[in-house]
DNA sequence: ATTACTTGACTGTACGGTCAGATAATAAAC
DNA sequence: GTTTATTATCTGACCGTACAGTCAAGTAAT
């Protein structure tokens, strides 16, 4: 029986290691452009290898998307958990996702990708979904949170915490396609924007726009 | 000369015949899984006309989106030159995309391949940027008008204009990919938190949400 | 007769998936 | 402890298919 743990063990070995090469691929090239050979060769195995662990490439690419919404459902978790104060805690949940320009590029670039797919694919819409209810859950804790201390507003909490997804969502779609944008800036911005919303206090004179640099 | 003007025209009657079944195309099944030969098929010609019109099928698809831009600014425009007070014009742009359930799916599907290609692609890249820039030109226009009014709170129009495409854009992925989602109810926050943001006004009370049919 | 347009068969290529067999790990036999 | 049997893992050649792009030949317009 040690000898069968010991395989097990070495299946969910090979398997995450061909999951983070098929993520890494997908954040590269795309999915349609990945090939199983392209994760083979990225993971150091045959692409006989890649189907001998999944049944399919779909399924592969549906197990490097799920392992992508556990990977930023964790760190964004984390980030709420390292602070106490609701103010700082909104801010820690807009960094975890637009963290550095590196990062969030490499993200976002998997992201449209399984976002595209979801439209047309109901097992990678249905992911979507629950990386979007994930993140929902945390973000509504911080809100009500912030509203029993009185630092923010008595609000929707719902619509507060759909405001702030779609704002994190669309401000990257923004920052990526703006040519000359500064991504700290648009980052500072989605800050504001969504306190102001949930503090209800004035805007904070603007000290930096995303388009000057 | 008249016999060239008549071809001119003819070619013309073409090329937007074949730009408009690639975008129904795109709509439907995603750029990845639309062949040639499906776009020929949709607009009643052959496999090989399509390549006598277009250098490529890269070349089509940007045509399309290029043909789908325009439409989308000259509705946006029309919608907003069609009243005038500046919180009427900020619905209007609101319902100028999100105006119904199918036309939106429509846009949303077609336009999510498109900017998933922008991400990899150059040209397809400038043309998704063309798009935003368009956008936010007319967004502008109303909120300075709203400004000058007195209606508006006196605001970073940059930043205006960025919160107000950021939400549309957010709300709309999040309509999508919301199961139980109504469609109306996401199109009534996202006015409210956009004329909130503007107005500085309270947010109105939630008569209905999104979760709830 | 000349030119513009249209066609669909054809070509080359690329890739997902299959599979027969190689290799290595473990167990069994002696 | 060595040999043999069994099973798990791994490989890359191979197959079928699908599709972008080419082209030679046909059709229609002037």
């Amino acid at each position: 029986m040690a000898a069968k743990q010991f395989v097990q063990e070495l299946e969910d070995q090979r398997k995450e290691q061909l999951i983070r090469a098929t993520y890494e691929e997908v954040a590269e090239k795309g999915y349609s452009a990945v090939t199983l050979q392209d994760i083979a060769t990225r993971a150091g195995v045959s692409k006989g290898s890649t189907l001998y662990y999944f049944p399919s490439k779909e399924d592969l690419f549906l197990a490097a998307l799920e392992w992508m919404i556990e990977q930023m459902h964790e760190q964004l978790q984390r980030a709420v958990d390292s602070v106490r104060d609701p103010v700082a805690q909104v801010r820690a949940a807009i960094g975890s996702i637009f963290g550095s320009a590196p990062g969030s590029r490499q993200f976002f670039l998997a992201y449209s990708d399984f976002v595209s797919l979801g439209t047309r694919n109901k097992r990678f819409y249905d992911l979507n979904t629950r990386f979007y209810e994930g993140c929902t859950c945390i973000d509504q804790e911080i809100i009500v949170r912030g509203m029993e201390s009185g630092q923010f507003r008595v609000i929707d909490v719902d619509e507060a915490s759909s405001m702030i997804r779609a704002l994190i969502d669309g401000l990257m779609l923004q920052w990526f396609f703006s040519p000359e944008a500064n991504f700290e800036a648009y980052r500072l911005r989605c800050e504001r924007v969504i306190l102001a919303y949930l503090t209800g206090e004035a805007i904070t004179p603007v000290l930096a726009t995303p388009t000057s640099a």
